[in-house]
DNA sequence: CATGCGACTTGCATACATTGTG
DNA sequence: CACAATGTATGCAAGTCGCATG
């Protein structure tokens, strides 16, 4: 491993208090493996910003010690009790075990609008019958005559008493809870304590997709410990399989992150235990990305101009990958895999772009050379866009576009591999990825620049900072449903809006008859009486001021989701050096499981940082 | 080179907890 | 102090991308 950390940064191993040379790459190996979290990495004054990267490590050795206990099991289906029936065909009909289990998975879903879909409803009964015993198969034979509606009712009466449960019972049950995070919660890698992301195996149930899925209703089946490979040291204590069981494997692979994995049946995809965002393996990968993209930033320019170069190329395949990675870089398209027909639900992203995608206008409300995207994208969100292109760029598609069907492959010559290929020859580690992660991240900077005004409060800095991360998850198209309470709070924020205005025209009024009254008697009283409604006003109106900000961001927030982006694409040091050249407290920007997750970041940033 | 698989990141929804407010 | 509003945690689906395989 070679960890080109130049020389500006100074470790200090914080446990015993010893300074570190950062030349020394076995100790810092031994920092990287042991101490990650507790050292401090600070940059010296006047350099341009910490960097550190390493080649592929040693036969991609991720950890030397994994212990844990294995995952948590979905605890086991209760049956119901007797006076809750199931009727087909009007009749009461006691149903095994297994099929009465998946009934209940249909019939908690009832108020759901999933079931009224009839690629569910077809899924789920063709799943459910194939769990029947041959009697319940004789009888059961369309699902319109299946009435789950007590079953239905037994749930929601179940949630309702859980809820209305003493506070004695649900401190019980919390501390149930952490007892569980604690004895399964946690592993030890490499000698320290780690928190797990998830511990617990999913529990059976029925298969919801995103957007038009296929496979909607399908039954998820239950996860049994002969189903799950174990992943941990030779030398650690293995974990125990429940009682009466064995695990399908233990191995010993540290070339991997993974704790435990089992394969789905819906997709036949593999699902893992993993580290939670806050330890040391996902921390320094997290790093890793932010620095691949802050490399980015210095070949972009090059990159851009090679791209316009290849858009005249006399091969198609190269003006296709030059357009593509046009879109990829401006408007932060995904990659866009090749999907399998008929598994999954049908969305695209750049590479797999179809004719009937985009629009083409040389003219539009007095612009030219419009591109008008729409198409679904990652989780089915809808990307719709109408953007100006550069004209080579307008020509090519309409080339492109030429003798296909709507249904054929915009970028016919051009997959996501060789795409990848080509970026991977440009930069060393570069991916399609990665320039959403640069355009993010730089387009946080650039607004934090713009938006942030140093005479403002803390308040006000927040406001602009949120305006700053708005922008770039409307960028990365991160949607959400409008909230549901969202047309109440915003009424609720109105009335209160209109009250202030009311008490700022009363407070107006009162001045006026002040300072009438003032020139009258021109009294020391009357005159402190006017300061007093002027102070008033003041406040009044900054209260004002504050309500109408307050409903501006909510209204620009409505269908905009923060979270993704702040999570998965800003350098969080760009937030971190913003919080203290402008004294924001971090705390106001990241919340404790962020700061976790962030702990990098926020050791390393001073004001100085430049992404 | 197409295809599938494995590992890992990204993404939205919802369940749950905490805070603010009348 | 109850209840709504808001913030946070959890769940798990759905992407990306490299690599093995034929």
């Amino acid at each position: 491993m070679r960890i080109n950390i130049g020389n500006r940064l100074w470790l200090k191993k914080v446990v015993s208090g010893m300074w570190y040379d950062t030349k020394s790459s076995h100790l810092l190996n031994t920092w990287r493996r042991q101490c990650f979290w507790l050292v401090t990495a600070q940059r010296r004054k006047g350099s341009a910003g910490s960097r550190w990267q390493e080649e592929k490590s040693e036969d991609g050795v991720k950890w030397k010690q994994l212990e844990h206990k294995g995952p948590y099991f979905a605890p086991l289906y209760e049956p119901l009790p007797d006076e809750v029936h199931f009727y087909y065909d009007g009749k009461a009909m006691k149903l095994s075990l297994a099929t009465e289990e998946i009934a209940t998975f249909y019939g908690k879903m009832l108020d759901h609008e999933y079931t009224t879909k009839e690629v569910f409803q077809n899924n789920f009964f063709n799943d459910w019958r194939k769990e029947m015993t041959v009697e319940e198969k004789k009888i059961i034979k369309h699902l319109n005559k299946c009435d789950f509606t007590e079953i239905h009712k037994y749930f929601v009466d179940k949630n309702e008493a859980r809820k209305a449960l003493p506070k004695e019972e649900k401190q019980k049950l919390k501390e149930e809870a952490e007892r569980l995070q604690e004895a399964f919660g946690y592993c030890i890698l490499d000698g320290h304590r780690e928190k797990i992301g998830n511990f617990k195996t999913e529990p059976p149930g029925l298969f919801r997709g995103r957007g038009d899925h296929p496979k909607m209703g399908m039954l998820k089946k239950r996860i049994m410990p002969e189903d799950v490979i174990i992943n941990c040291s030779r030398d650690s204590k293995i974990p125990e399989p429940p009682p009466g069981h064995k695990w399908k494997e233990v191995r010993f692979d540290n070339t991997v992150t993974w704790l435990a994995s089992w394969t789905e049946n819906i997709q036949n995809s593999i699902k893992y235990i993993m580290l939670n965002p806050s330890s040391k393996l996902k921390g320094e990968k997290d790093w890793q990305k932010y620095e691949v993209a802050r490399r980015l930033k210095e070949v972009v320019d090059k990159i851009r101009f090679q791209y316009r170069f290849d858009w005249k190329s006399r091969e198609m395949k190269k003006r296709q990958r030059a357009v593509a990675l046009y879109f990829i870089d401006k408007l932060a398209l995904r990659a866009g895999n090749e999907k399998e027909e008929g598994e999954t639900a049908d969305t695209v992203g750049c590479c797999s772009l179809r004719v009937e995608h985009i629009q083409l206008h040389r003219e539009l409300d007095g612009q030219e050379h419009i591109v008008e995207f729409d198409f679904l994208g990652k989780d089915s969100i809808r990307y719709y866009n109408k953007v100006p292109v550069e004209k080579p760029v307008f020509k090519n598609l309409q080339l492109f576009m030429e003798n296909k069907d709507p249904g054929d492959e915009l970028f016919d010559r051009l997959t996501t591999s060789t795409l990848n290929k080509h970026l991977q020859d440009l930069m060393d580690g570069l991916t399609a990825k990665v320039f959403r992660t640069y355009n993010a991240s730089i387009t946080l900077q650039e607004q934090l620049k713009v938006l942030t005004n140093a005479e403002d409060n803390v308040a006000a800095k927040i406001l602009s900072y949120n305006r700053a991360n708005r922008a770039v998850a409307i960028l990365c198209n991160h949607q959400r449903a409008t909230p549901k309470t969202f047309e109440k709070s915003m009424q609720n924020l109105q009335t209160k809006i209109d009250a202030k205005k009311e008490q700022l025209a009363v407070a107006k009024q009162e001045l006026k008859r002040a300072k009438a009254d003032a020139k009258v008697r021109k009294s020391v009283k009357s005159k402190s009486n006017v300061d007093k409604k002027k102070k008033l006003l003041a406040k009044l109106e900054e209260q004002l001021m504050r309500l109408c900000t307050q409903a501006t961001d909510k209204e620009e927030n409505k269908q905009v989701a923060l979270g993704t982006s702040k999570l998965n694409y800003l350098d969080p040091r760009i937030s971190i050096a913003w919080c203290k050249k402008f004294g924001v407290p971090v705390e106001k920007i990241y919340n404790k499981t962020q700061r976790e997750k962030f702990a990098w970041a926020i050791d390393m940033a001073d004001e100085e940082f430049e992404f």
